[in-house]
DNA sequence: TGCTAATTAGCACGACTTGTTGATTAGCAC
DNA sequence: GTGCTAATCAACAAGTCGTGCTAATTAGCA
């Protein structure tokens, strides 16, 4: 994703406000590869930032995703996590303790048998148990 | 998964009462593929047998599921889903219209570039939108 | 400086799944 | 057949995750 401060820009250009809050997300997203869910980060937050609210937590994520800056996973786990990491990868996840691990496959197209036409390809998931 | 007289004989076998509603949701399955969802599957039930419970429905697909003849795939549409098809294979979704289709992959050997090892390959899910 | 958006707390709902309880039914071994 | 025991059912509740709403306060930014 952008840096915090290319993404203090795109909010200014959006018309958006950059609050010390959403600052504060963009700091702790930044260079983030633990795939938090917003849950996660809402306790990593209330740590700096004292009085914040987890509302604001989930508001600022979906602008963030809605603005393609962060992805959207979900792992079958309950909670959403969201990943800083937007470029084309896939998941790895321990089904024991959880820990979810980025992964670039070696991008074989993939053929498959059967009747389905005009699909374009969104999403691979690789799960991995350890 | 096995023929809803197999699963008769494997119920008596593991000490499980055979039931009208189990049969019935044994029938339902068989050769199901259109990956319904507890409740789905409920409705469908209650019309043969108005007064089954969503209750027993739920707990006949767990069990069934810890027999592991039924997969339990959830693909992020908020409900799981339950396939009969215990094959090793994957998905396709319409993102659109949220119609399930199984899909048999061309199995390369994926790899991929990590610092992760002792994983098994768990699953691997395809989503196309059409 | 002032318009307007963002934040906050608090409460609530909705979807999905599971737990509980207590009464009734019925499978299955003997 | 009989009886033990599991299954079922209804009804209610809870938990998780995410979101909607309101009303009051704060503060970004032109």
């Amino acid at each position: 994703m952008k840096t915090p401060e290319e993404l203090v820009a795109r909010f200014r250009e959006q018309g958006y406000k950059v609050t010390p809050q959403r600052q504060l997300i963009f700091r702790l997203l930044n260079g983030n590869t633990a795939h938090p869910t917003a849950e996660t980060l809402y306790e990593v937050a209330a740590e700096q930032m004292p009085g914040i609210s987890l509302r604001t937590v989930y508001q600022t994520l979906s602008e963030l995703s809605a603005m393609g800056e962060v992805q959207h996973i979900d792992l079958g786990s309950g909670a959403v996590r969201f990943d800083p990491n937007v470029d084309d990868h896939h998941h790895v996840v321990c089904s024991t303790c959880g820990v979810v691990h980025d992964v670039y496959v070696n991008q074989t197209p993939l053929q498959f048998e059967g009747d389905v036409e005009g699909f374009a390809v969104h999403s691979t998931r690789i799960v991995f148990s350890g």
